[in-house]
DNA sequence: CTGAAAGCGCTAACAG
DNA sequence: CTGTTAGCGCTTTCAG
């Protein structure tokens, strides 16, 4: 006298309709013991019919860890942001995890705070945070220590074991390439910053002071390349500016684009360049000179340190990748 | 004589400790009824040192439903896919869920199952597809019907409910526009479609097919930009093609730039249209005449149409928007 | 208000 | 091989 219940169907309904016990049952999904081949089909079939799908909840609790990984992170969507999450997610994946996001608009403390509740309410083995901006470096400061927790950056920092890109290096090259081509300095346009000054921003400063070139104060842009365009005008009406550094490829094809509007042509007239080699930096005209971020790369050495941290391996503090420049034609000596 | 484990803490330690049984302090945890404030000061304490946090498979298993929506999609960093995660994410934290991103690499048999498998491995409340591809459309064919699922894509479908984006009726206009100007037809480079034809296709097609203009063979580009490039330097050298529909903005970048490669200018010697309204769009020399896609929105909307299936509610099978077309400057008359 | 008892759905340990 | 017996960690009756 089956009961014709709309719930889905548990282990239970299982084991009658088949005519065996639950464990029996249990054993034909995972495959823990050997079952009879008869009552092995009968269970198949019953399966079948019903449509059942064990509890996934159920099982977690009694033996399996927690198969989800959370990445918090500021932005899903702006390139360097969506690539390092796709790192992440492929790595994760192949080693059978499921990867969760969840963003964290503003660092304002109840918008930090009920985004980590949030992920937290989730059965998860181990956080990613994305220490990229301001919400990020918060986020990770709320996050309980007791989780298996790595994060991801652009400047080496104590704390949690951490997947960076030296990205101050690479500004420093690109800097330094940029004097090498006879200008007399480089400005500086930062987007926004994680804290007091991101790794991009100090790497120019340093080889400015190298060179002892003069060290004009940096421009502020969001991550939107409409900023960009905005501060491309300005720096037009300033004949001193010669070469512009821009914290990435967006903004820097916004500054183009700007300084192209109030007739000013690049390389010609200024030189600029860009960071991360975002996939359209190569068809912009002129071709953006850049450094090469592998952010994909970044986001998988993330998930190998997590994955070291979550099995309990000894794990290194830092996994860190120095990214290469790569000159293009947006840069070219001043001109007269 | 407490044992001092390195296992985290259980609710039944932080009962021992605050000297209540479990339900107490199940009590204060929940809210669910009230608790003497002496008790419930002792308990507090308790969690505090014993920094316990409760079990969120075993909460989950008891009563509460799964809190996490799992989100299939062929890809998360292009730019559409992105932001329409990034607004499927954005509604559903608001109301309390947390996403999961899977990606289905392939449309071949294997990759699907494993992407599948491993998302119904999480405990989740409902699942959105983004059908903008192959491997996509291959996911959402393999999902069993007993979970809440709906899909995203640019052309209404039966099916599960979805959320879409008329493209065709986009690309119908954008077309239009194009041989307003003068042209005498419209070739068409197009990105990987999820089926034999996609919406932009289509709606091309139509509106050459309506104006008696000739329907020349599409050119299919990958959703790299570089493919478009190489295919802007083959139309250079075919005189007759004056006007280009592309099937999104990154491939009309790259085949302006294959053009300009070439010699040719653009709108100059040809026009060339996009799709999507990508940020850079409107920043690139010359501006994208495209067409402006909410992706957000439609991730927004498939969340509410989800959201409504969860509920149990009556949901209409789907939510279709009609995203605006918006001149800028890659388009003009043709030449002569 | 509060403790004892009874599960949630499943797997593991233990006898046969 | 297979059924019975115990839980996993938490919430929810149900008596007091």
């Amino acid at each position: 006298m089956s009961t014709t219940s709309h719930k889905p169907p548990v282990i239970g309904d299982v084991a009658r309709e088949a005519g065996v016990s639950v464990p029996t049952v249990s054993r034909v999904l995972t495959g823990a013991a050997r079952v009879s081949e008869e009552k092995r089909q009968r269970v198949l079939k019953a399966i079948e019919r019903l449509d059942f799908r064990p509890s996934v909840t159920a099982r977690a609790l009694v033996a399996r860890r927690p198969r989800l990984i959370a990445v918090l992170a500021g932005n899903t969507s702006r390139y360097g942001y969506a690539e390092t999450i796709r790192g992440i997610e492929e790595s994760a994946r192949a080693a059978g995890y499921t990867v969760s996001i969840t963003v964290v608009e503003t660092a304002d403390e109840e918008v930090v705070d009920s985004a980590v509740a949030l992920v937290l309410n989730q059965p998860i083995a181990g956080i990613v945070v994305l220490k990229f901006d301001r919400p990020g470096v918060a986020a990770l400061h709320r996050l309980p220590k007791s989780i298996p927790t790595v994060s991801i950056s652009g400047v080496r920092e104590t704390g949690v074991p951490q997947a960076v890109l030296n990205e101050s290096d690479a500004a420093h090259e690109l800097v330094e390439y940029l004097l090498d081509l006879g200008h007399r300095t480089v400005h500086h346009v930062r987007v926004p910053p994680s804290r007091k000054e991101d790794g991009r921003t100090t790497g120019w400063r340093r080889a400015l002071i190298a060179r002892g070139a003069e060290v004009p104060t940096p421009f502020d842009a969001s991550w939107d390349p409409e900023s960009g365009r905005i501060i491309g005008m300005e720096l037009a009406d300033r004949p001193e500016v010669t070469a512009v550094f821009c914290g990435n490829d967006e903004i820097a094809m916004g500054v183009i684009r700007g300084l192209y509007e109030r007739g000013r042509s690049v390389p010609r007239d200024v030189s600029v360049v860009g960071f991360d080699d975002h996939p359209l930096a190569r068809m912009w005209t002129p071709p953006l000179t850049t450094v090469d971020q592998d952010f994909a790369g970044l986001g998988s050495r993330a998930y190998g340190l997590l994955d070291g941290l979550i099995e309990g391996r000894k794990v290194r503090m830092f996994s860190v990748e120095r990214p290469p420049i790569v000159v293009r034609e947006s840069a070219s000596p001043p001109r007269g």
